[in-house]
DNA sequence: GCCATTTGCCTAAAGGCATTAGGCTGCTGC
DNA sequence: GCAGCAGCCTAATGCCTTTAGGCAAATGGC
């Protein structure tokens, strides 16, 4: 009987192409199977569980995206870093809706504190350096950066703003101008 | 045989209300069929599917949130309006994580069509006249609060922020303020 | 008050996914 | 060449969804 050669980290990139193709909360250990062609019961030697797959999924999401975001920062800073980051998450957002939904998984705390989390948040805090922000500040405003992406991101997957014009592609590049009058700006506390 | 006094109204209540005990996604046809006491196959009376439960507790808190928000507006204008609209939003979401979830749930276009999701963005738009914003900038703005306080929120309930000083609450009358500057401050096209 | 009809809940059954236990076999290294 | 491991398989259990068909409780006209 001819093996199909699987291991954690095919199953694992497996997992996320089929997240991008049905959606990360249709992504079960026996469609994965059904991919590998190969009996359900197989895959469990090399994932613990359909959470367990998920969480690898999401590691590797957010490991991915956090490698994109570091290259479109290098060299730049200002309004033209801010314009990068939120670029490539919107980009990786609409190239793989599948990924970016595992991103939101809700991890428990060591497995995110072992994940690429933490370089989302460094890279973020990397774009206030060229903004003019006292030091307390910037948590927050790192939380707000965070927000709006996210929230954007989010509410433009889930077709919120697909039933009014404009479309979302005119108001993304307002809202990047807005974020970056807005760090110019901040308010005094 | 006692009969149960079942009707979709009553299902779709208890549906949010188990939803905010164990999460949107574990609400399941089963689960409120053990919470009233009566057989599983007897739900399928009163709604079509476990999607369609599902969309059911999503209209439903769409609405009582958009009543919430409606309320808090009511005789304020300005950076109290916005304060009082996205202190609604996070009280809902802190008080019910379950229904909050609940709203995030993609929907048809009919039926997105026909939930109280415009009434969100009517209500948003309210706030906007107490600032003073071109009227094409309307739209993005809206989108921009939008995104701001449901990325939050997701963030926050995501378990995004627990990891790192300071707590939440202290960012978020930040943001708010933040964002009353920006709004103050809209940059120009 | 009586019965016909509707309505509400039940039993039964089929199909899908998750997960575990235990077996067979191709590969690897001595 | 073979011992042992690794990789995939069969079998079985339990839970969830959904449909079909049945019986009994409520309802309303008389």
């Amino acid at each position: 009987m001819a093996r199909a050669g699987l291991n954690t980290e095919r199953l694992t990139r497996a997992g996320a192409e089929l997240a991008d193709e049905v959606g990360f909360d249709q992504v079960t250990v026996s469609a994965l199977a059904r991919r590998f062609d190969v009996k359900v019961a197989s895959l469990y030697s090399h994932v613990a569980s359909s959470q367990d797959l998920k969480t690898r999924i999401a590691l590797f999401a957010l490991d991915e995206l956090a490698g994109r975001a570091a290259e479109a920062l290098a060299g730049r800073s200002g309004k033209q870093a801010l314009a990068a980051f939120a670029g490539v998450y919107r980009d990786y957002a609409r190239d793989h809706p599948g990924r970016y939904a595992a991103t939101q998984l809700r991890l428990d705390p060591e497995t995110a504190a072992a994940s690429a989390g933490r370089r989302h948040t460094e890279l973020a805090r990397a774009i206030l350096r060229g903004y003019d922000l006292a030091e307390p500040e910037h948590t927050h405003a790192v939380r707000l950066l965070g927000s709006v992406v996210h929230g954007y991101l989010s509410l433009e997957l889930g077709g919120a703003f697909s039933h009014s014009a404009p479309a979302p592609e005119q108001s993304w590049p307002r809202i990047v101008d807005a974020l970056d009058a807005l760090l110019r700006n901040w308010p005094a506390s």
